[in-house]
DNA sequence: ATTAATTCATATAAATTCAATAGGAATTGA
DNA sequence: TCAATTCCTATTGAATTTATATGAATTAAT
């Protein structure tokens, strides 16, 4: 399941790059219908995630980080929900043992998840932000939802 | 993320399809190395869903209803953890409209993650307890993970 | 220098979900 | 009657989620 918090960065950020410009938390909360304050709290982490850079004070805002074709999906989610696998014995990046199993080579539990894993991986990781906004049929309008 | 319920409930069950005989809770619990009492809510879940039969008392216990090649995956993580989708508007079996969106047709969120989710339940609803099963280098030594 | 607009940091809180345990009623076979 | 079992209801503690509140730090404009 995807996070409230994980699908706010993901509008937040489609917004961002339909508009190409340095956007005010406030402006961004409005566009992405987003509660203003929980964004806030999302921009940092996007932030350290390296997906935008910010700049402080008076005609401050957020900007994204490199061209829209370069932030996947798979990042974003990731950095804001963690691991894509359906069980950490089965994820790349957020690995983690099972307590309940002797021998993760044989397990057919992890087997089957790590095929699971890898499609959701293909999608996310092969679809950016750019990808996002051009899938929209009213992106000229900048209606994204 | 798949809950350790759901989990157990796949242990349970491959533990049932190997066996291929009636057991009781106890004996699953074991072999499955899953905590006794949690299993006994997870079984009757399970026979909710239509995925085993139960018999009471003296010599009773759980055997799987039907074979196991009938029993797909999707089907039991579907009962244990709801909807295969990152997102409620992308699921077809658990559908539920996002407060956040005004058009869910032209959501690009939503094109995405559905993606997503017809991706997993290919995976999840072809694979079978049987083929869980046949997946095990040591099936038979009864060996699973 | 003051003010307004902004990000940033920290704390908190309410609601929900998860993982499990407890206790005992009902059922069944020996 | 007894032992083994499923079944039912309630509870618990911990963690996570989804925010909100407060105010400090920063910056540009006046
Ligand atoms: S090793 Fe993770 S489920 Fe078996
Ligand atoms: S309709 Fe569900 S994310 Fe937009």
């Amino acid at each position: 399941m995807l996070s409230m918090k994980c699908k706010y960065a993901l509008k937040a950020l489609v917004v961002l790059a339909a508009e190409g410009t340095k956007l005010p938390s406030s402006a961004i909360a409005q566009k992405a219908r987003v509660p203003a304050k929980f964004l806030e709290a999302i921009l940092t982490d996007l932030r350290k995630a390296d997906a935008l850079t910010s700049e402080r004070g008076a005609h401050g805002g957020h900007k994204l980080k490199g061209s829209p074709e370069k932030i996947m999906l798979g990042h974003v989610v990731r950095a804001m929900d963690g691991m894509l696998a359906p069980i950490p014995c089965a994820s790349t990046f957020y690995y983690k043992k099972c307590d309940d199993c002797t021998d993760e080579k044989i397990c057919v539990i992890r087997h089957a998840m790590t095929e699971v894993r890898n499609k959701i991986a293909e999608v996310l990781d092969s679809m950016s932000l750019e990808d996002l906004v051009n899938m929209s049929p009213k992106k000229k309008q900048q209606l994204f939802w």
